[in-house]
Order: C-alpha cells, then structure tokens, then sequence
DNA sequence: CACTTGACCTGTCCGC
DNA sequence: TGCGGACAGGTCAAGT
C-alpha cells in the first residue's frame, strides 16, 4: 500500500537514475494497465525522461515531447531498477523482517507479475509489477496533467509550504461533521495518506478515529496538523513501510514498521502508555488506536 | 453532503 | 494435507 512515503521513496530513486535516459523499448503484457490518452502517440521507445516528480500517492514521469507518464501503485504496484548486468543476472531472495518473502522481487525479471518493462539505451531496466493488478500507467499530454480526474481533485500536499496550519484549521472547520478516518483517508481533502499514515497520525495526536473534525478544539486540531507532518517526514526518513509488498526501486525495504506507533501493532503496547493497542474497523478498513491515549467521542455510535 | 458497500485482483493465513 | 473463506486496502461508482 505505497502511500506518500513509499511513493516519495520512489521518487527520489527513479530521480537519481532515470532523467536524461532514452527509452529504446516498452512492453506491456498487461493490457488494461497502460492507458494512453486518445490524443498522444502510444509509442514509448524515443522518449527520453526529463524528471520525476509526485502528488500525493501518484508518480509521473516527465518526459519529452510534453508528454507525463502517470503511475498509481495502488496496493502492490512495485518499479525496480536494474542496472545492465554483464554477463549473468540474478540478485539474492529478499526477505522481509518477518521472514516472509516478497512475492514479486528477487531473482529473475521480469517476473509472472511483471505487467510492464522499460529498456533505457545503456541496457537499464524499469519493471512495474503488480501482485494484484489495480494500479496503472496512464500516458497523456503535459497540458492535460492537471485535467486528469485524481489529479483535479486532489486535496492540498501536507508537506509543501501552502499546507499551513491555518489553512488545516479552516478545512477542518469546513468539514466539521466527517469523522476524521474517513475524512483523512479522503484525497480530495488531503493528498497522500492512506491507512498507515491516518493511523499513526492520529495516534501521535491522541484521537479517536471516530471523532468529528468539528469536536476538536484549537490545540487538538494543531496537533493534528503537526501529527501528520511529522509522522509522514519521519517515514520518509526511514524509506517508508514495507509490511507487504512496498520495496524501493532497489528491491531494498522501508523501515517505518518499527518505529510504528499503531499500525500493525494489535496487542502490543502503547509506545505512551503501555496499553495494549487495540483494531477495530472504520470505513471498512483495520483501525488500529490506543484506547487509552485515544478516547472515544461523546457520542461514538453514528 | 457524509459515508458505506461492492468491485477490481491475488496471495496469505486461519480454522476445520 | 487440503479446502473454503476472510482478509489485505487505493480508488471509483453506486447506493443509503
């Protein structure tokens, strides 16, 4: 589940290698995945990348000719990098802390989940896998990035200078009877978290999933604001969360799972307080919350 | 508008 | 050991 983190993880690998790299070929195997809009040439190969850049969980790959090459990981989309291997190929099994292997990196690319290559001119590689087939390529025109509809109703870039505390404040203000899972899992109120990051905010900001952004006082919603911040630049810092598929563009793990303060962490303790960290469901998604730092609302049936 | 549910997928895990 | 079903969750469309 790459959100903000894992996607910006990827971004700055694939900005170290890629820009000013010809593509000499594209595959896909995978139909439904590369989507070119109906005004740009399909063809890939010829097309140089000039830069990498990110909103919120979406990647997009700049290149020449003015057009952007859009890529959503969804929950198990993966890019790995390969460098031009002389002679043999192969890298080691990777494995991840619990000792279960990642289904779609390790030996041999591509691989049965490999649903797109690219081949730079040095013999580069970039492999998008994808264990469940949600995500997607979508090719369209520089111009039209903006028209595309995630793109158009994305909610503010909680790192980028614009997302103020003030400006939290009033959105929040706005959106006074939503409850704040489902208000922050929303992109079009703010872009780039998903499950892990909500969790962990809102444990850091000591409330309740089920809590209305209109109950929050002022000091809560700041701590809310900071929260967020803090929580998604200290994942960045450790390469973001690896509990399942997520790998960065070298197949090497992020490390966030364990400095986590809920998420995935049922029954242990509070890194607070020592209780023991409890999961139920909200908006049909694993909530995990401390049920002591994070206390209920008044009124916690809806 | 706020929110939920189901669909899209496939691999893992749990209970029987 | 094998099998069925729940579960995982980002986004969108449809429904309450």
């Amino acid at each position: 589940m790459p959100e903000l983190p894992e996607v910006e993880t990827i971004r700055t690998g694939l900005a170290e290698v890629l820009p000013g790299k010809r593509i000499t070929k594209f595959s896909v195997s995978l139909k439904k995945m590369f989507q070119p809009a109906p005004n740009v040439p399909k063809r890939l190969a010829g097309r140089t990348v000039e830069s990498v850049s990110r909103r919120g969980k979406l990647l997009m790959i700049n290149l020449d000719h003015d057009l952007t090459l859009l890529i959503h990981l969804k929950m198990t989309g993966q890019l790995i990098y390969r460098e031009p291997v002389p002679g043999k190929d192969q890298g080691t099994k990777l494995v991840l802390a619990g000792g279960h292997p990642i289904p779609t990196v390790g030996g041999a690319l591509p691989s049965k989940v490999t649903h797109a290559t690219f081949t730079f001119y040095d013999g580069s590689q970039l492999f998008y896998n994808d264990l469940r087939q949600f995500g997607y390529l979508k090719l369209v025109r520089d111009e039209d990035v903006r028209f595309v509809p995630i793109v158009a109703t994305f909610g503010p870039e909680p790192l980028e200078r614009g997302f103020t505390a003030k400006k939290f404040d009033e959105m929040l203000r706005r959106r006074s009877t939503a409850k704040l899972k489902p208000l922050l899992l929303d992109q079009t109120f703010i872009a780039g978290l998903g499950n892990i990051y909500v969790d962990e905010s809102l444990n850091l900001a000591k409330l309740h999933p089920l809590r209305r952004a209109g109950s929050l006082n002022a000091a809560q919603r700041r701590a809310l604001y900071q929260a967020i911040k803090s929580v998604l630049r200290k994942s960045i810092k450790v390469g973001g969360t690896s509990d399942n598929t997520y790998v960065t563009i070298h197949g090497g793990r992020g490390d966030y799972l364990r400095v986590a303060r809920v998420y995935h962490r049922t029954g242990e303790p509070c890194r607070a307080c020592r209780t023991s960290i409890k999961r139920m469901v909200v908006a049909g998604r694993g909530t995990h919350y401390c049920p002591r730092c994070q206390r209920p609302p008044k009124t916690p049936k809806s």
